[in-house]
DNA sequence: TCCAACGATTGATTATTTCAATCGAGCGAA
DNA sequence: TTCGCTCGATTGAAATAATCAATCGTTGGA
């Protein structure tokens, strides 16, 4: 049972039977035959049949998401058993969007103090995706906005208040003030985020309200191209404090806060609404609020 | 995987590999196979081995948590999906403590006017096994006290107060008062439930506090024998204010407040604290509240 | 000491699952 | 229209797993 709810959830990821078999390490019969069955059993068709697969019926659609919650359970289950037995062990899976990649570190590395045998995956995703991802039960716990998207079935930890910095070099124009505006920085040629990142889209918002019309010379969707170009001393770029810092700053490059309008953007981590969490995602969260509370002060 | 975790459920209630098998409609073995299997799967022993089945260990109790909520949210999944084809339809399993079995109907028949398709299943049960049977999900919501024991997981709906009324003859002692006290009461010979039962244990607190030592005549577990009993106008009893009002008393026998102090206690209905209910509880909850609301008025 | 109850084990039987191979419908390009 | 391709359903054989009747070994109580 439980398994062909996996199929279940793996068809809505794929959207393609063959795919979601090999995801599933079965064939596509295997697949076909459990989705079936689970029709068979609920006495109602869950997918929407045509020569392809097209979608779910309102009916498949409310069973995925009681397959979302049992198999989560399912897991979480086997995961706290093991962890009464051998302690917190096993891989934690974390989607963090650009701007946030630098500061996972600091959620990280003192977890890993704690619990020195539990891996992790980080991955590199738009807020959107991860979100889906969350979800989908893809990742245990993602880094993203909290105040933009609507957030879904997740609890949310805030960690810290994104503040935005011009990040251009020392002889360039704006390059020796001690705070700018958003105005000014709208004159200035930029290094930017793709569109799908929420943080360009932020930022675009920005210039705009400030009588801009933001069109970047360079974008990217890796923080690092971007900050690679400012580093040349010849790009200039806005990015959020946090990264900058740790990035870290020639002597040539300064980093100078933008106020008028002073935008704070909370960042914080999300993870999947179940209680109980899994142990390893619980032990994540309180790490979260250490972090939070060492970044208020 | 799903029907391993029934196993477990089913050998918590029995404390009994025999008769969890036969409950699960398997023979003995298929049971302790599919318990090993359980226990192989989480790599970990799950009941305590002896001779004779003896307990769980931590982790077998924490399994025990986890395949209660995982079999509850997989049953609703189920009635929700035939739910949404064809209505409302299925069993509805309650248990009652004795002094609410008159106003049970107060609930089923609204219920029903909305859903006639769905049946009933009414068990009188203690406010103990009330509890148990649904941590076991062995029913689908109970009627009992909500301000004494320790409720555990559920959801709790207050449908109305309990107020006490001396039932007797109009000739017998007490029989001419307009209202009465608890010290009086303690002088009359009683018909009372047996002490399993939680409004004979209050009785007997009340009783008590008012300097009386409480010896009934007579007892039973069964509301039916004493209000034959009292109607026979040779006995008496103390019984809810709502309760003698269905049972009907005769032109001999009257229903008597029983004041100073004037003792209440929250009646309600109780229901697995689970997000979301099935579809037939959610509708039983929301029919609780309704009558909840009428009967304030 | 013996007995009765309980749960584990065994071995045969049955049911289910899985896969490789194939089929057939539908879609797009020529 | 026809060809060719992709996708999901179907089929039949092989492997795997579940189930049961029968039996065994232990243990606690008469």
């Amino acid at each position: 049972m439980i398994d062909k709810l996996e199929y279940l959830m793996a068809l809505a990821r794929e959207r393609h039977f063959g795919r979601a078999a090999q995801a599933c390490g079965v064939t596509q019969p295997t697949l076909s035959t459990g989705i079936k069955q689970l029709e068979e059993t609920l006495g109602v068709l869950l997918v929407q049949r045509g020569s392809r697969f097209i979608g779910f019926t309102p009916e498949g659609e409310r069973t995925l998401d009681w397959a979302r919650r049992i198999v989560g359970d399912t897991r979480a289950m086997r995961e706290e058993i093991r962890a009464l037995q051998h302690g917190l062990a096993g891989r934690l899976r974390i989607a963090a969007i650009p701007t946030t990649l630098a500061m996972v570190a600091a959620l990280t590395t003192p977890y890993r103090e704690r619990h020195p045998d539990v891996r992790f995956t980080i991955l590199s995703r738009t807020s959107i995706e991860v979100l889906t991802h969350l979800e989908n039960l893809e990742i245990d716990a993602g880094i993203t906005y909290l105040d933009n998207e609507p957030l879904g079935r997740v609890t949310a930890i805030p960690l810290y208040q994104e503040r935005y910095q011009l990040i251009t070099a020392s002889d360039a124009p704006l390059g020796d003030r001690e705070t700018v505006t958003w105005a000014e920085v709208a004159q200035v040629p930029l290094c930017l985020l793709t569109p799908d990142m929420q943080n360009r889209r932020i930022i675009e918002g920005l210039l705009r309200a400030a009588g801009g019309d933001p069109q970047p010379m360079l974008e990217s969707n890796s923080m690092i191209v971007l900050f690679a170009h400012v580093r040349t001393a010849r790009w200039a770029s806005v990015m959020p404090a946090k990264l900058a810092e740790t990035l870290g700053l020639t002597d040539r490059i300064r980093a100078i806060p933008i106020v008028a309008p002073e935008a704070l953007h909370t960042i914080g981590l999300v993870v999947p609404a179940r209680e109980p969490m899994t142990p390893l995602t619980a032990a994540l969260v309180a790490e979260a609020r250490r972090l939070a509370k060492r970044l208020e002060a």
